[in-house]
DNA sequence: ATTTACGTTTACGTAAACGTCAATTACTTT
DNA sequence: AAAGTAATTGACGTTTACGTAAACGTAAAT
C-alpha cells in the first residue's frame, strides 16, 4: 500500500504514486538497511520530505531491476554500469557506438549464463532420474 | 600439459591423468590462490606428493563445475552443497527423498534464473533497437 | 653453484554487500 | 502527557572470496 496521506506536499506533486521505503522492504522481501546501501550506491534516488525517504514509480522499477541483476549473480557496480547506460542522453555518434559495445558485451555475458543454466538444468534433471530409478528399484525389492 | 613426469608414484597409480596446480590455473584462468582456496572450502581435494598438489580428472571436471555455479551467482557453499548431493551414498528412501528435493529446489531456482535471463535479454534487445534507430536518424540528417 | 621456475604454508589485507546496534526524531494513538 | 510505531543517521561488525606479501623448499637449467 503506498503512502497517501494527502496533506503533504510531494504527494500531490507527484500524483500520489509514492511508495514508503517499508513498503518496498515488505513487496520485495528486502530488508530496508539494503535499500538505503542501493541509494548510497547511487542505484536509487527516492525524494525527500524532511529526512524520510519517498520512491517513485521510476524508483520502483529500478528496485525490481537491481534484484534481478543480483539474481543473476551482477555486482551493484554492474547494475549501475547498466542504469547509465540506460539514462545516458546519446548526444554523439561515437557515444552511441560506445553504448551498442556495451549492450553487446552485456549480451554475450548472459548469452554464456544461458547456456550455463542449461546446461546444470540437463544435469539435474538426469541426476534426479537416477534417484527415482533408484527409488522404484527398492520400492519392488521391499 | 598434464604433469607426467614418470618416475613419480602416484602418477603411475593414477594412470598418468595428472594436472599441476598451474595446470589448471592456465587452463581455466584462475589463480592458483583461487584452488587453494577451493580445497579449503572442500571443494577439491587433490593428491598429494610431500607437499605438492595433483589433481586428477575428476578434481579437473570439479572445478570446471565450481567456475560455472560461480558464473551462474552461486556461493562456494550452495556449490559445495549440490557436490554432497551428489556424492551422497542413497542408503535409505528417507535420504533419496531428500536429494530429490534439493534438486527440485535447485531446478526452480534455475529456472527463474533463466526468466530472468530471458527478460533482461529481452530488454537488451529493445534498448539496442532503440540506439540503431537513433542512429539512422543521425546519419540521415547528416 | 646459482639463478629460475614452480610450488608450499602462514598470515594479514581488502572489497562488496549488507547486518546490527545505538541514539535520535516525528507522528499517532491511547 | 505518555507510549508506541516507523523512520532517520552514524558507526562499527561480519561474511564471502579471494589478493598479496613473506619466507621457505625443490628441481631443472645455465
Amino acid at each position: 500500500m503506498p503512502v497517501n496521506t494527502d496533506k503533504t506536499d510531494i504527494s500531490n506533486t507527484y500524483k500520489r504514486k509514492l511508495y514508503s521505503i517499508s513498503d518496498l522492504s515488505k513487496e520485495f522481501d528486502v530488508t530496508t538497511r539494503a535499500i538505503r546501501f542501493y541509494e548510497d550506491a547511487d542505484l536509487l534516488s527516492p525524494l525527500r520530505q524532511g529526512r524520510n525517504r519517498y520512491y517513485t514509480v521510476r524508483d520502483r522499477t529500478r528496485l525490481k531491476l537491481i534484484l534481478r541483476g543480483k539474481r543473476l549473480g551482477f555486482s551493484l557496480n554492474e547494475i549501475g554500469e547498466m542504469f547509465r547506460l540506460y539514462d545516458a542522453e546519446p548526444g554523439e555518434v561515437a557515444q552511441l557506438n560506445h553504448i551498442l559495445d556495451k549492450i553487446n558485451e552485456k549480451m554475450h555475458l548472459l548469452e554464456r549464463q544461458l547456456e550455463d543454466v542449461q546446461i546444470v538444468m540437463q544435469e539435474l534433471q538426469e541426476f534426479r532420474e537416477q534417484c527415482r530409478k533408484r527409488l522404484e528399484q527398492m520400492d519392488g525389492g521391499a
